[in-house]
DNA sequence: ACCTGAACACCGTTCAAGT
DNA sequence: ACCTGAACACCGTTCAAGT
C-alpha cells in the first residue's frame, strides 16, 4: 500500500522550468564543469533520463540556461543620444557582473552564437544605443560582435579561477613567478614591464579594454559591406 | 620465444615529444573534444596510463600542445617604428592562422594563462612591437592582455564549427533564420541591421575589431596605475 | 505523456604488478 | 625508470518497460 499523497512532502512536478533553476543553483555552486545531467536530476530527486523530456541534450540545457542568465541583466532606460556612452559601458558591465555570478557560463556563448529570446534583446538593446550615439549601422553591426567575444572572454577567464577554486591573487603570483624566472636578456619587455603586466583588478582591466573599443569605434572607418 | 628485433617495425619510444606530437596529430583531425587521454595513447600504441610519466595530467598535457601551436607562429623581423602598426596586425593574424589549424585549442589560454616558453616569446615580441610604436608602457601591457582575449574567443568561435563539422554559411544561415523571426516591433534594430549583422567573412570581422583595438589604443589614454 | 532503471559506450586517473 | 592491465568513479544518451 503506498502511502496517502497527504503524508509525503509532495515532489515538485518536472517541467522545463524546474530543470533550467536546478542546472542554475548547480552552476552556481559547483561551476560549469560541474553541471552533469545525472548532478541536475540528483538535484530533482530523479534519474538523468528524465530530464531528455525538457531539455534535447547537455548542450541545449547549457545554451537554455545560459540565456536565463542573459535575463537577470537590468538593460537600463531607453537609449539616450546625451548618455549613449555611459549606458554602453552599463550594459557591459551589467552583463558581465551576470555572468560572473555563474562561473564558467561564458563559455556558451563563445562555442555557439545564443539566439534565445534574452540574448536577442540584450543584443538589440546595444545595437539601439549605439545607434542613438549616432554610431555608423555597419561599424554598430560589427561592434556588437566584436565586443561581445572580449566580454565573454574576459568572463570565462576570471570565472575558471572560480570553478578552480583558485584566488585571482594566487593566480596573479603564479604568473609573476612564471615571469620572475625569466631570462631578461631573451625577455627585455616582460621583465621591464613586469609590475604593469599583472597590476589593476580584473573590473580595471575590463574596464580599459572596453574604453579601447568604444574609442576605436569612434575613430576607426566603417567597414566597407 | 619473442621475435627479433629485426623482424618486426621498432615501435617509436615514448617520450614527451612524441606525445605531444600524437596529441596534436589528433587535434588536428578531430577537435579539442577529440583529445582524450585514451585516444592520444592509443595514436601511440600503449595505454592512457603510459602518458603520465610525460605529462601531469589532461590539461598539463593541452597546455604543452598550445605552447607547440604557438611556437609555429612566425614572429617576423625585429620590431621597426616605422612598421610597428603593421608588425602588430601581421603577428595577431599569424597567431588566428595557427590556432585555427588546431580547432578549439583556442580555449586553453582562455582557461588559463599561458606560461610556456613559446607563448611568453610571443608576448615579448608584441610588446616590443607595441614599444617601438610609442605606445605607452602602461597600455601597452594592459593592451596585450585585450587584444589577446578577443584574439583567442575570435578563433574558439570559428573553430567550434569545424568541430561540429558544419560550415561557416550554414551557421550564418541558422543565424538569419533565427532573426527573420523575431517580431520586428520588439527588435527593431536587429530587423533594420540584419543584413549587416552576417555581412562578411570572419577574417574581414577579426581584422575591424583588431583596426578598432588598435585605434583605440591611440586615442585612450593610458590606465592610472 | 511522462518517468524510470538498466545498459552502452565512453571518460580521467590511480595503482599494483611487471620489466 | 618505464610501462601496463585492471579497476574505480565518473560521464551523456538511448531504450524497453512501466504508469
Amino acid at each position: 500500500m503506498s502511502p496517502s499523497t497527504r503524508d509525503r512532502p509532495a515532489k515538485a512536478p518536472l517541467s522545463r522550468e524546474a530543470v533550467l533553476q536546478a542546472g542554475l543553483k548547480v552552476l552556481r555552486a559547483e561551476g560549469i564543469e560541474g553541471v552533469t545531467m545525472r548532478r541536475v536530476a540528483t538535484e530533482l530527486d530523479t534519474g538523468a533520463a528524465s530530464l531528455y523530456v525538457y531539455v534535447r541534450n547537455r548542450q541545449d540545457l547549457l545554451n537554455q540556461m545560459f540565456d536565463e542568465v542573459i535575463g537577470e541583466i537590468d538593460l537600463g532606460d531607453a537609449p539616450d543620444p546625451k548618455r549613449w556612452r555611459d549606458q554602453l559601458t552599463a550594459l557591459l558591465h551589467a552583463s558581465r557582473v551576470a555572468m560572473d555570478r555563474y562561473p564558467g557560463i561564458a563559455r556558451v556563448p563563445l562555442a555557439n552564437v545564443p539566439t534565445g529570446p534574452n540574448a536577442v534583446r540584450a543584443a538589440d538593446r546595444m545595437l539601439g544605443i549605439l545607434r542613438a550615439g549616432g554610431v555608423d549601422d555597419r561599424s554598430a553591426s560589427w561592434f556588437v560582435d566584436v565586443v561581445s567575444l572580449y566580454l565573454n572572454a574576459a568572463s570565462y577567464e576570471t570565472s575558471i579561477y572560480v570553478e578552480e577554486g583558485r584566488e585571482h591573487d594566487d593566480v596573479d603570483e603564479e604568473i609573476r613567478d612564471a615571469f620572475s624566472q625569466l631570462d631578461p636578456a631573451d625577455h627585455p619587455n616582460i621583465t621591464a614591464l613586469m609590475p604593469m603586466l599583472t597590476a589593476g583588478d580584473g573590473d580595471e582591466r575590463f574596464d580599459f579594454g572596453l574604453q579601447l573599443m568604444i574609442n576605436g569605434l569612434l575613430n576607426t572607418e566603417p567597414p566597407k559591406i
